[in-house]
DNA sequence: TTGTAGGCGTTATCAT
DNA sequence: ATGATAACGCCTACAA
């Protein structure tokens, strides 16, 4: 490895006066620098990030933490890709690096969100979806801990967090399908254990409420986010003796696995059946009929937390800062107008 | 922050005692050990990564670094996701986190694929489809760094890769095109920066010669990975007095796009024209027809990239490992067979 | 303008 | 079994 003192024997100075090249602090005579770039050029001399960190106690990398069990792949779930894509933008913008935590979840144990910090891996913390404990909570706002939470709201503890208009937007959604002639609606939940899943239960729930609908217990159906339950989920309603017009799902994936098992069972999309979805994946744009869906601006919201971080790395307090975004529907052929 | 002598303190131990009970080194008392332990858990202390990182030089993360321009999503890219999803399982089973650089390339600069390691921020690299310079090449011979190239090939220099078949792929796809009855052969190639994109060339460029095709040079279609590529390439074809009855095209993303232009031009797919991608992107599964794609095995290979890379970064020696992993045909309706 | 001394948190070596 | 000391690479404060 080449340290300074190396750099600083070739350039014939003491290791000090490098250190002032780097950092392009004053006080180098004009001669000295530019003997001692030379000297890092052809010794390919970088700054050890631990020797910094251990000084600066901060190393120029912000960490993405999403509690996941070992089978899921970050990289492989729409919705984590779309947040680090804005991630991704503010990091760029701050010349900044980016820590995938590769923390796994296991059952009956805490998740150790904070670990990456503690161990001054990086310097703040996204956390995704994040079931925080009392003690987690606490800790963030005593230390000051830099963190911004994505998908999940923190209204007792001064806990930063952004997230999208779940509840709303699934209610605003049924309205307007409601408009379109809809009464007898399904609604497909996500895993209970996300808060996400919690907000659009409660919005279909508003909706039931507002709108005197009479649904039958075994419309609102379980669900774990995946095709399969999705193809389940139909099952489930076609083993009835009614079925709905149409179905809302808390995620596009099952809204797929709902479209799949349709083809397969003979129910024709949307003449038989509307499918909305919800996130507004790029696979709802090629299916046929393309799907209806509810689109959250996640990159957006990525991106804005991720500048509410870096604003926190920088100046940490625990001030709190939130941010809700609006959801949106994207219209597809899978919604019909039951109208005239 | 919470040091080792904040917790000896608190244990009435000294620091180096601290130590010994986090290393799991012996020669601690049970009773001290237990009182050590304690503290450490109501301090919540964590060891500092880079106090540890000066000492062993390692810091427990693998970087990835992927050479693209600011404008191009990492997480965005199906390619870049689908080798992360295989980093990151090998990852997860070395205990090890991974960071994800947010160097950008700029024209006219030499890309900097060495920094995270020279800087010490990671302990060995996956460098994805990498152009190294000649000195580039050198320095990771020389110094030992631990390292493993995606999709370029290093024939001259004892660097270790991982590539897919890309050339034989196209070539044997092709071959399968022409028994179907296919002759009127389209290619829509990728960026000439790219490797793969030059060997899927050369694939088609083989199969020109083994069957004495009789293509015209305008059917050849200069492609940049884009759907609006796609599209452009289908107006040029049509704006020709003959059309093919297949084109070939270097990625999905590109196919998509001829894919959509045919919808709008009125083109039967596939009984005006097919389509054959190449990645093998879940949307294909969705489209009507469906896309016929070319499959590289992505997750395995950034999954073997990975473990490569561990293997090196616990004995780094300059040997040379590679490995070739073949594609596949991903049959899809958007191919015709021509025969009876 | 340049250099010396000390400390950041950790661990290995050597002493007690 | 426990502790003191030095070292890793870097930076700040002070001295020359």
């Amino acid at each position: 490895m080449v340290t300074q003192s190396d750099v600083a024997r070739r350039a014939q100075v003491s290791f000090i006066t490098v250190s002032r090249v780097v950092n392009n602090k004053g006080n180098v005579k004009e001669d000295t620098r530019e003997r001692v770039l030379k000297a890092i050029e052809e010794l390919k001399y970088y700054p050890n990030t631990c020797g910094r960190g251990l000084h600066y106690n901060k190393v120029n990398s912000i960490g993405v933490v999403m509690a996941t069990t070992k089978e899921v792949n970050i990289h492989g779930t729409y919705y984590y890709n779309e947040l680090m894509i804005g991630i991704e933008q503010a990091c760029i913008n701050n010349a900044c690096d980016m820590l995938i935590s590769m923390l796994k979840q296991y059952p009956g144990q805490e998740f150790d969100y904070l670990k990456l910090y503690y161990e001054r891996k990086v310097d703040g913390l996204i956390l995704v979806s994040s079931k925080l404990s009392k003690s987690q909570v606490k800790d963030i706002v005593t230390r000051n801990i830099p963190c911004v939470v994505i998908g999940e709201r923190f209204d007792k503890a001064k806990i930063s967090y952004v997230d999208s208009d779940n509840r709303n937007g699934i209610f605003t959604v049924g309205e307007y399908v409601i408009q379109l002639g809809h009464r007898k609606m399904a609604f497909l939940k996500g895993m209970g254990s996300h808060g996400h899943a919690v907000d659009r239960l409660n919005g279909f729930n508003d909706l039931i409420h507002k709108y005197q609908l009479n649904i039958p217990k075994h419309w609102i159906l379980d669900g774990n986010f995946s095709v399969e339950s999705g193809r389940q989920a139909l099952r489930t309603l076609l083993a009835g003796d009614e079925i709905p017009t149409v179905i809302l799902c808390s995620n596009d994936t099952m809204a797929l696995g709902v479209l799949l098992e349709a083809k397969e069972a003979g129910v024709r999309v949307p003449d038989d059946l509307s499918i909305i979805g919800f996130d507004g994946v790029d696979t709802c744009r090629f299916t046929n009929p393309t799907l209806t869906s509810i689109r959250q601006p996640l990159i957006e919201m990525g991106n804005a937390a991720a500048n509410m971080l870096f604003h926190k790395v920088k100046q940490p307090d625990n001030s709190q800062e939130i941010r809700i975004f609006p959801v949106e529907l994207l219209p597809g052929g899978s919604l019909k107008d039951l109208r005239g």
